[in-house]
DNA sequence: TCAGTCTTGGGGCGT
DNA sequence: CCAAGACTGA
């Protein structure tokens, strides 16, 4: 094979730990489950459609053959791979529609995805599809499909723990404790407990680094020993502070009614597995269950799966791609879908090939990268197009910034044929987006940014989302500690002990109001007596800040405040004038805040609020925000994203820089095999999110703290050269010969 | 006990 | 190169 590069000059090292009995074992489960492929037989679909003529819903016509076999196999359970672009969405829609014809009812669908937008798409267009052919004499009405429980894993998760928070036997009125509230949480009580960390050179571990190792623990199962030994063996002596210290936040939290991201999941699993009532009534509800991204779940997730769908009468279709399982990072487990036989020794498993998407050059291209990914299902990519279209375009340029030009060139040069919305940059990290904005505003090519330093991680947007928590959940310590330490003379240990005084109080009030009603609605939710801010104006407190008097009054007021968007506003009076002692850029802050009251104004409840904002957060930059409610609000702009925040999704053109071997595959993912794995099929992804057009650009080398990267990508180094185009500023290379620009 | 200065160490993707 | 931690003086 011809490759690009003459790989003498490319040895990328290669030094992995023996993953033969893994990859064994997982490809035994992947053949066992392709012995029970099923293919579209025209002659039993037929007939399966035969025995309901009165279907309003053409499925025959509208759907392929696989795709038809997917929607109408409606009982057991089902692995479904679907290739990219091969009509995953719509086949879980036409699937949807299908079974509200045959009689489900929608109350015994529960559909899980990873986004809430996923979710919705395929629910409202099964509504549609319904509802467009209800004209006449219909017995189905497309509203029906409101019944369907939909949504991601945490929301559902979420509802479910608020729902049955009875017969659970937990406070309902939970707040969610995000990855930073988290990390503050862990340090606030590791400063609390005073545990000698300090007894040997090697310098305990960071809160972010403590953060990362007990969700990593959790959501895949590996005790906290054995995870510091493999990946964190600098701090091994350290190991049973941080084992004790995960036990405390455990506690901790559980204390003061706060629930972390991986809590949602697994104390719903845990009540799973314990609850018996608990269990069963979800078995009995929920009859047919489709899960999306099925690559992309976690132990705990798959567990949840398994236990609702545990009886045979469950049905469950789980979609995915194992080619595109890219969060390993935060605990998805690729070996789900892998071994989905194994757990599931009847399951049938359908695939989806043929491809809507791209062209035939790109999807060409597209399989000779698939084809590199070393385990997975048998899948090849075929489209439907007789034009084979162009191939994709290797360019290799100085540094970021002229990639970054080229890019903008490029778009300049193809305009007159795409508007700007057709095309997208697309990388490796937020940060490499930098160089993009900033050619794109001097060009004035509008862009819209997803992904990247995300509106709520804001420190200003924080500070008023902490008020907004103390007024729905008083116990809500880490809240208390954000806010009290903003003022002058307030520190860490007066705001613990001022915390305690408050949480000792509300917890005698929480108590009370818990058995008496969770329901309360007089004003906006908020849970709040009077009396439960008393302890800020006691003399040992009130002296060391005058603030402490204003913010009981503040949240006096706001707790009374008959509107999400109120209670905001009494906050900002309060918040904004501190806000301009701390940072000099408060005017700039200031923008944000109204953003945040017009999301404000969307909810009635200060829990839908918080929930939303937790567990589906705008990640629109502030700056098209605030360009929205100028009213410009022009869709056509040039989408630069990250590669995570762009699956799932398509555009005609797409660009995808930084292809350095260090940047993608990253370099902290380099001496990891099951990491470097995930880096391809990163790459994959973004490669299959073009249509028509595929560019891949790479600066000549790229530098940090961490080293000096001047190779392009291995993973366009190891394609054979027929594959691309590689372009040079003269035009073709002469294959013989080394290029002057390498 | 707080807040300001000095030093070290970590930098990725996101529900 | 920036942010989080350690140190130090008030």
């Amino acid at each position: 094979m011809t490759t690009i590069f003459a790989t003498h000059h490319y040895n990328y090292p290669q030094n992995f730990i023996d993953m033969k009995p893994k990859l064994r074992r997982l490809e035994q489960a992947i053949k066992k489950l392709e012995a029970n492929l099923i293919n579209a037989d025209t002659e039993i679909l037929e007939q399966r459609l035969a025995i309901h003529l009165g279907l309003q819903v053409d499925y025959a016509s509208e759907l392929n053959p696989n795709q038809l076999l997917a929607a109408t196999t409606t009982e057991g359970k089902v692995l479904v791979i679907a290739g990219a672009g091969s009509g995953k969405t719509k086949t879980l829609t036409y699937r949807t529609s299908y079974l509200i014809e045959n009689g489900v009812v929608p109350k015994e669908i529960l559909l899980l995805t990873f986004t809430r937008k996923a979710a919705n798409e395929i629910k409202s267009r099964a509504k549609a599809l319904l509802a467009s052919r209800t004209a006449d004499n219909s017995y189905i009405n497309g509203k029906a499909l409101n019944d369907i429980t939909s949504g991601t894993f945490h929301s559902f998760c979420n509802m479910l723990l608020r729902q049955y928070s009875g017969l659970l036997g937990i406070n309902p009125r939970f707040t969610i404790l995000d990855t930073g509230d988290s990390e503050d949480a862990i340090d606030l009580i590791n400063k609390e407990k005073k545990y000698p960390t300090k007894i040997t050179n090697q310098a305990f571990p960071r809160k972010k680094t403590l953060q990362n190792i007990f969700s990593t623990s959790r959501n895949r199962r590996i005790h906290i020993r054995e995870l510091i030994e493999n990946s964190y063996p600098d701090i091994a002596v350290h190991i049973p502070i941080i084992e004790q210290l995960a036990v405390d936040f455990h506690e901790y939290k559980r204390a003061n009614h706060l629930y972390d991201f991986d809590d949602i999941i697994s104390q719903v699993v845990r009540h799973l597995k314990h609850n018996d009532t608990f269990r069963q009534l979800l078995q009995k509800q929920y009859r047919y269950i489709m899960v999306d991204e099925y690559q992309d779940t976690n132990i705990p997730q798959k567990e949840l799966i398994d236990l609702i769908c545990a009886p045979a009468s469950v049905s469950l279709m789980v979609v995915g791609d194992d080619n595109q399982s890219i969060y390993a990072f935060r605990g998805a487990n690729y070996e789900n879908i892998l071994l989905f036989g194994e757990s599931y020794p009847e399951a049938k498993l359908i695939k989806l090939e043929q491809n809507y998407r791209s062209t035939p050059a790109v999807l060409d291209y597209i399989n000779a990268l698939s084809a590199q990914i070393t385990l997975g299902y048998q899948k090849q990519l075929y489209s439907g197009l007789s034009i084979a279209g162009i191939k994709p375009v290797f360019r290799r340029l100085s540094d970021e910034t002229k990639e970054a030009r080229y890019i903008a060139d490029k778009i300049i040069e193809l305009k007159p044929d795409y508007d700007y919305q057709d095309f997208a940059v697309l990388c490796r990290t937020s940060f490499q987006s930098n160089y993009v904005q900033l050619e794109f505003m001097e060009r004035n090519i509008p862009f819209i940014v997803v992904g990247g330093i995300r509106f709520i991680e804001r420190r200003h947007i924080k500070d008023i989302l902490a008020f907004v928590k103390i007024l729905y959940n008083p116990n809500d310590t880490i809240a208390w500690h954000r806010i009290l330490t903003l003022f002058k003379g307030v520190g860490a240990v007066t705001a613990t002990r001022l915390t305690q005084a408050i949480n000792a109080d509300s917890n005698v009030n929480n108590n009370v109001n818990n058995n008496v009603n969770n329901n309360l609605n007089n004003n906006v939710n908020s849970n709040v007596n009077n009396n439960t801010f008393e302890p800020l104006l006691l003399p040992s407190f009130a002296k060391k800040s005058p603030q402490l008097k204003s913010l009981h009054t503040t949240l006096t007021k706001a707790s009374q405040a008959e509107s999400v968007e109120i209670v905001i506003e009494r906050i900002l009076e309060f918040y904004i004038p501190l806000l301009k002692t701390i940072e000099e850029n408060w005017r700039e802050r200031s923008e944000d805040f109204r953003v945040l009251k017009n999301l404000a104004t969307e909810y009635d409840s200060l829990d839908k609020f918080l929930e939303n904002l937790a567990l589906d957060p705008p990640n629109d930059s502030v700056a098209t925000a605030g360009e929205r409610e100028k009213g410009e609000d022009s869709n056509d702009k040039v989408t630069i994203s990250t590669i995570h925040s762009a699956k799932g999704l398509e555009w005609p053109v797409v660009f995808v820089n930084s292809l350095v071997d260090g940047m993608t595959p990253h370099h902290r993912s380099l001496s990891d095999f099951e990491e470097l794995e995930e880096e391809r099929k990163l790459f994959y992804v973004a490669c299959s999110r073009a249509k028509s057009r595929l560019f891949l650009t790479a600066p000549e080398y790229f530098s940090s703290y961490s080293g000096y990267f001047d190779k392009p990508s291995r993973f366009i180094a190891e394609l054979s050269a027929d594959k691309l185009t590689v372009e040079t500023s003269k035009k073709s290379i002469n294959e013989s010969e080394d290029p002057i620009w390498w």
